[in-house]
RNA sequence: GGGCAGGUACCCAAGUGGUCAACGGGGGCAGACUGUAAAUCUGCUGCCAUCGGCUUCCAAGGUUCGAACCCUUGCCUGCCCA
């Protein structure tokens, strides 16, 4: 039996941050293993963002440990919570999410983790089943559960109060919420990113108030995003997310530092990081994109990913899927000027170009290819044969190909 | 309820009657260099346009030849006092 302990541990423990508390962590799992019960594995999510990241698998592999060792895993999705708004200070008005809309979610949801965890084996729950009910009577009795005091230990509220940063008071029912979610679900064990800790240490607090035994709090890294700065999050667009195309996940992992190309084998994969040191960096990180896009593309994803890359950068090549193909046709054109329009307004119809003086500018700078050419004039004119495609190359990384329709 | 401070471009932040499409930093984009690396260096970064024009500095009015800057009202935020 302490060998089953000792099994379940290892993996568990795995790339976690903290556990809280690691010894009722252990007669948790040792209770569980003598009376064949799997525990209640805890997890929240925000309906709002049903766009799924790699910072988003970091947690949802540490789903699939517990998953993989029978414990049962709750997923849950805060849409009564999402409903109220988002405790991120500088809000705008956020809309009310429809039952519609949260179901839709939802199934993105599914969509996305039940490519790494196991759809028989998993409960999806959302926390509007019990707080959606919930009478103003009952909200207060628990908002009577905790004190500001506490409340204003959590760093980013005394960070914003210190900065004079507004704080609503509904952000302060956000924790309850989230604590109480436990309380209903009777969890276990909770998981979470490292900024969660607050949050989730109140579920240990709530339950042991509503005379529950308290879930074991543990918690995970926040993986940097693509800047290798600051955490992944699609607010500050540096998230490489499950459903980007396989070519665009491709890219973006190759792009990423050296060192954080580590930091994602770390936490990504279960590689032998002593193993990947030994590599070229360059190989390592292609074998990195390589095995992410497979698991999320699959394997002919993840060759045409790999084919793709090597052409347009490696080889500096066109593509053989530029990102857009432009027909044009005779009325495009202007009778007394022929088939020529100016490269602006060609640009413009690929659709990858913001405006006109972001076209120029390009021009300007010698980031636009024609047909194999540099044009460097923004006021210059291109002039098309009928049925020829033209491939043109704007910047680094985008393709197009230009026809005129008879 | 009263007093005070503040709301400027994607973000932070200067500017406080004309020389302001608005300093600087971050971010973004592009070029050079490369392993599409990262780092670094350089340029660009409201819109349209050949000069030049047009719409911006919370919102609506007003003063003025002229306002991001002054006045009024409103909305929003923070602090202090009750």
């Amino acid at each position: 039996m302490t060998n089953e302990l000792d099994r379940q541990l290892d993996l568990i423990l795995r790339g976690t941050t903290e556990v809280i508390q690691l010894e009722e962590l252990k007669a948790k799992l040792l209770r569980s293993i003598k009376e064949q019960c799997p525990l209640k594995i805890k997890a929240g999510f925000d309906p709002t963002a049903p766009d799924l990241h790699l910072g988003h698998t970091v947690l949802i592999q540490k789903l699939k440990h517990f998953q993989d060792l029978g414990h049962q895993i709750l997923f849950l999705i805060g849409d009564f919570t999402g409903m109220i708004g988002d405790p991120t200070g500088v809000s705008e008005t956020r809309k009310a999410l429809t039952k519609e809309q949260v179901r839709e979610n939802a199934t993105t949801y599914q969509r996305q983790i039940f490519k790494i965890l196991d759809p028989h084996k998993t409960k999806i729950v959302f926390n509007s089943e019990w707080m959606g009910p919930m009478t103003a009577e009952k909200v207060v009795e628990i908002a009577a559960h905790y004190r500001v005091a506490r409340m204003m230990e959590r760093d980013d509220f005394q960070k914003r109060f210190q900065e004079q940063k507004p704080i609503s008071v509904h952000e302060f029912l956000y924790p309850l919420v989230q604590g109480y979610d436990s309380v209903a679900l009777e969890a276990d064990v909770e998981l979470g990113g490292t900024d969660q800790k607050f949050n989730l240490l109140v579920g240990r607090d709530l339950q042991r108030d509503y005379g529950q035994q308290p879930q074991v709090v543990m918690t995970m890294p926040l993986l940097e995003g693509t800047d290798g700065v600051r955490k992944m999050s699609k607010s500050f667009g540096n998230y490489i997310a499950l459903e980007d195309r396989p070519a665009d996940m491709f890219g973006k992992l190759m792009s990423v530092s050296d060192e954080l190309m580590m930091r994602y084998y770390e936490l990504l994969t279960v590689c032998d990081l002593s193993e990947v040191k030994q590599q070229h960096p360059m190989e390592a990180k292609k074998a990195l994109a390589e095995q992410l896009v497979r698991q999320y593309h699959g394997e002919l994803g993840a060759q045409e990913a790999k084919a793709d890359f090597q052409q347009r950068f490696q080889k500096r090549d066109f593509p053989d899927q530029p990102d857009v193909e432009v027909h044009l046709s005779l009325s495009d054109f202007s009778q007394a000027q022929g088939l020529s329009m100016p490269v602006v307004d060609v640009l413009m119809r690929t659709g990858l170009i913001p405006s006109k003086g972001e076209a120029r500018r390009l021009l300007a700078q010698h980031a636009i290819q024609w047909d194999g050419e540099k044009l460097t004039d923004p006021n210059g004119h291109v002039t098309f044969e009928q049925g020829r495609p033209y491939p043109v190359k704007i910047g680094k990384r985008k393709f197009a190909i230009i026809r005129v329709e008879p």
